[in-house]
DNA sequence: CTCACGTAAGTAAACGTTTACCTAGATGGT
DNA sequence: ACCATCTAGGTAAACGTTTACTTACGTGAG
């Protein structure tokens, strides 16, 4: 067959419409019913005059008992009609997709969006693309989301933190490898493995820096109260009170959210509860609204109130005062998990990785 | 059968290896090799006495002709197996996977970020999920992302600004609806819907009202100067400079990427080469670079030197000195986007629409 | 000459759905 | 009694791959 020839689509269901369309270059190519133009792999293998499987054998380097004329034929016939593989019939029948889902809870908050794409980066580096899910701390969501992976057929799903536990059945019926980023998450076989950050000795650091600034009440902001991340936290504030032989004041505590708008909030309903000359957010949004509010009412940062943040997002260096915060290496944790997830793919059978990472202190300007 | 039974998988494969393993509530579940429980529609249609198409029937609701008992029979056991369907099997047969790709130079921009989202949520809404692709503004990435997305069989692409100006034959090649977002763009059978922002219009504002303040000497600082969303800004820079009898001094102007990096780096680049009062910035994330250097040189905004952005990010407002900047409406962008992409996924025939959007300003306390 | 083996393919089943079309029984009208 | 129609559901092909197994044809050794 020569370059202008009518190329037949397969064979299709009587009731699905056929359009011959003229395409480029004279040619006329079959079209399906939504008008893509469809080249299979049985179409290279019609036009190669070979069998699909051997089409298939060469384009997936399989191509050991092949001879050197039939490879060349089917890889220049590839190219030139721009053949691409069909994904989703390739996963059906290998049952593996060669992807990976991602859940966080909040893309618009610069930690998450770091995080995801450092994911991206390391999977794509190992040939893996990713599926990315919000799940807006909802429970409901997030078990949706999970059920929506499962059915597109991910190969592995990396989890990160909400303030939520996951749902241990669901997790146990799908049967997907995990990861686990900074969240309690119980014991299962598909767990693969947790990257974890100490949070307690972060939020030590925290708040021993401004101790030892001479800080004597210290707000402490974070996320949901009752999520285990908030707790360890605010464990690890404590802890640096009783070393430092400082009270703890209830009424400095504010937990609710990690975004800035609770941030501002919470601020403010600190600012009218009691007073307090240093701040210890939980996160850098939340240190970011905390600064909105402390504005607001007047208060200069660090002048009348210290800010520490915590994450080291992108953005923290660049705000006009560049925050002071503490440093979590976010893009190596992101490859970090994908990277484990990954590995255990390849090998399930290798020992779950357990990381824990140890956060530093940033001293910029906010205090 | 009753709820302790031993079911079968389908016949499978004799190379592949089936597993029983001992399940949750002391049943034996079938289980595939990478370990994960499979229920297929052929598993709850020989359980219920029925066929596999009768099955497919009731989930799908297309159950005119299904006795209420079948019905209730199939979604009980459905329920109770967990049944979940499998996407890939179903995209395969039906040609279509409700799944949308969305492509954007960056997701670290905050302005991307929040597009993103907004589509997300918008797709979602109407039953359809999201696959994120970055291209980094780069050429052979985005080629790739695309030739990715239509391996994966998604229904339509929504493309957001890079630089470029995506390859024309791949896109026609592929035929997959394209939404364009605020980039120049061929004429294309498939393109759905452009959504542009009237970035002349943006841009001339933005210099107008620095103008208005009295500025002389305003900086001018943007992406690819090749690129034609930088190109109309431009326009629209020099407009209000020549409605206002103003020259226009190209020392002033740096072009070449979007980012913070670059607003920090061409920023230092002009105060070392000239000097200004004011800066007019295409980006608000160029504007917070542009910011931080003005800084490190000891310059306050806005007294010694006013600052605008554009886009209105999420993160502008939150600034210290909350910074002036172009309104865009991101979310109803994107909303619009997709809603315009799934309109012509269900009904093709349907007018291409081309939306331009108007850009207000918004002062704050950078200028 | 036979047999074993190596090479270059081809065959057909399988992946889990959807769906056009078929069937068989029941009902009802004439 | 016969035919048409409705109801409830079954059959089998199709989607585009991959892959275990088979075949057919050398070729060299014994």
């Amino acid at each position: 067959m020569d370059g202008a020839t009518l190329f037949l689509g397969n064979a299709i269901h009587a009731s699905r419409m056929a359009i011959c369309r003229q395409g480029a270059g004279d040619r006329l190519l079959f079209v399906d019913m939504r008008g893509n133009v469809a080249i299979t792999i049985k179409d290279i293998a019609r036009q190669a005059g070979v069998s699909a499987a051997t089409v298939s054998k060469v384009l997936n380097r399989k191509d050991q008992f092949i001879s050197e004329e039939t490879r060349e034929k089917i890889w220049s016939l590839a190219r030139e009609r721009n053949y691409t593989p069909n994904s989703i019939a390739r996963s059906l029948v290998t049952r593996s997709s060669r992807v990976i889902g991602i859940i966080v809870p909040d893309i618009l908050n610069a930690y998450f969006t770091e995080l995801v794409r450092a994911c991206d980066v390391a999977a794509r580096e190992r040939g893996y693309s990713t599926i990315l899910c919000n799940s807006d701390s909802d429970p409901e969501k997030e078990a949706a989301h999970l059920t929506f992976l499962a059915s597109h057929g991910v190969d592995g799903i990396v989890m990160a933190a909400s303030d939520l536990i996951p749902d241990a059945g669901l997790l146990e019926r799908l049967r997907i490898p995990l990861i686990s980023m900074d969240r309690e998450i119980p014991e299962l076989d598909c767990l693969a493995a947790r990257i974890d950050t100490d949070y307690e000795t972060g939020a030590f650091l925290s708040a021993s820096h401004l101790i030892g600034a001479g800080h004597k009440r210290i707000a402490f902001v974070s996320g949901n109260p009752l999520a285990s991340n908030t707790k360890i936290r605010r464990a690890g504030y404590e802890r640096a009170h009783r070393e430092a032989g400082l009270p703890i004041d209830p009424d400095l505590i504010e937990c609710g959210a990690f975004n800035h708008r609770f941030g501002l909030m919470a601020t403010r309903t600190l600012l009218d509860r009691t007073s307090f000359s240093a701040m210890c957010c939980m996160s850098d949004m939340l240190a970011m609204g905390a600064t909105v509010a402390l504005r607001e009412r007047g208060l200069g940062v660090p002048e009348d109130c210290a800010v520490m943040g915590f994450d080291n997002i992108y953005i923290a260096p660049l705000l006009v005062r560049p925050l002071s915060t503490v440093e979590r290496r976010i893009s190596e944790a992101g490859q970090l998990a994908v990277d484990a997830l990954i590995d255990f793919l390849d090998d399930p059978t290798q020992p779950r990785r357990m990381v824990l990472m140890e956060p530093t202190v940033i001293l910029r300007e906010t205090t």
